[in-house]
DNA sequence: ACCGTTTGTCCGAAATATCGGACGTCGGTC
DNA sequence: GACCGACGTCCGATATTTCGGACAAACGGT
């Protein structure tokens, strides 16, 4: 079990932190087990579902008997795994629809994935982290796996330098706590260095960032800005880091158009 | 309220069939708002949501903050009102990623929607009705409502002529509810004629309906195989019902390869 | 073939989440 | 300005769901 640590580490949490008696409503166990779901990202067997969320097998096996009905959940495999369900894709997207930016969001990046070939992604912040909303794979199809719902320090990303834009110096420092400016390789982005490129997006309108998060990977976003300015989300490309610059600059022309149509109230 | 005579009906079902007694698990109340808001595909208040779902309010207001604080829901516009959040979208999106045919045909329907124009669909059979699993909007934009997860009677849709290839006239009968083969206009579909649809369908390798659920639109639908030859999906066009002879033969083309992709082991 | 581990089910007890109803606000209507 | 309906919160009681532990079956390694 790779998950090991995590894993007791947040079944800690949950019983000191927010529960101080053992017994909990059904509902908060089934929240605690789509996280724990959402945060694997694989199916995983009920008992070790029980384990890691501190809950006790009896009722998880209860719980996950009344989900797999709804189909909010499926049994995988024919190992006792399970999964999320159908009906989980259905309720998402209804969301989708419901929110006009995204919904709007999806057609661009669906088009642009399409036509340039590359993987693109619509991005937003979620507290003081960085979220991918939509991910559309180009053609490569180098790195399958979505990231969608996965939340990733800002400075790990080039669209992180647009969307805390309207934020001066002393306010990044107190938004972006500063473990976040660590790489996962170790390295650390000077603060600095970071608003620097900030600054320079800002005039340039869009930002480019290479061998941040992987060493063979280059980011190209550009901003979706509200009628005030301010950038909202970002619509942006993953590509291979050699790709020529005539190319690249062919992609940041291509987003800063996208961009452009999803901003509202232009 | 326009959903009165449905809602109240509903309710009705929720208290005799389902719960003898009025008390139930939060579990199954929130599993009732949720698929009570799937239905309605509107951010819907609360108070409606509790008598519509036969919930009391105030345990209704309960669930609905634990819910809106795991972002499972979202209260929306000011008003009271509520509706689905981003994590059900995360979640679908997994669920999507963890099966592999879907993943597979996420990039098929998202490309032959792109290169031809037109709205593109992957879709299976649920129980004895036909469900849309993914919609792409073509460029024409009209019908913007997904009708992702919405169950249709199988005889409305040309895909169904498809899904149940396997079944001969006597098990169709005793698969399809006959009143499924009545059309929302009061039209009914003769069985022999539905059964000729499917011999020419499978001699075809496509099938074509035109005017069916709704009189201008024609469907072009392509089956996906397994490799023992049973058709576990279908892939799709919606188009005008005036599209030219000629651009429908060229979809058609365009589906085939794509259903012939997705089928697995081949 | 043996034994330790894991899986899934079942049961009774008790901690507690659900429920009904009351209460204060707010907005619109006559 | 009084009335009416809808909204959202709060509270105490009790019907019920959660929980722990026991049990049988299945599994897998030696």
């Amino acid at each position: 079990m790779k998950s090991g640590e995590a894993a007791v580490k947040q079944a800690e949490e949950k019983q000191s932190a927010e529960k101080p008696t053992g017994r909990a409503r059904g509902i908060d166990r089934v929240i605690a087990l789509m996280e724990h779901l959402h945060d694997r990202r694989a199916p995983t067997r009920i008992a070790d579902i029980a384990r890691d969320t501190g809950t006790p097998r009896s009722t998880m096996y209860e719980l996950v008997n009344t989900l797999v009905e709804a189909r909010w959940l499926e049994l995988r495999d024919g190992d006792g795994t399970v999964y999320f369900g159908p009906a989980m894709h259905y309720y998402g997207s209804d969301y989708l629809d419901s929110v006009d930016l995204i919904r709007k969001a999806r057609v661009e990046v669906a088009h642009i994935a399409e036509t340039v070939g590359e993987t693109a992604q619509f991005c937003t912040l979620d507290g003081d982290k960085y979220l991918v909303v939509l991910n559309e794979p180009g053609r490569r199809m180098f790195r399958i796996s979505s990231e969608i719902g996965i939340k990733v320090p800002i400075p790990w990303t080039a669209s992180g330098r647009l969307l805390v834009d309207h934020l001066d110096a002393e306010e990044i420092r107190r938004f972006i706590p500063s473990e976040d400016f660590t790489l996962p390789d170790g390295r650390r982005i000077a603060e600095d260095e970071f608003l620097e490129d900030m600054r320079r997006a800002r005039t340039q309108g869009y930002v480019r960032t290479t061998a941040l998060v992987d060493r063979f990977t280059t980011c190209l976003a550009a901003p979706v800005r509200d009628p005030s300015g301010r950038c909202i989300a970002t619509i942006c490309f993953v590509v291979p880091a050699d790709t020529t610059e005539e190319a690249q600059q062919m992609m940041i022309d291509t987003l800063k158009a996208s961009a452009e149509r999803l901003s509202p109230g232009r």
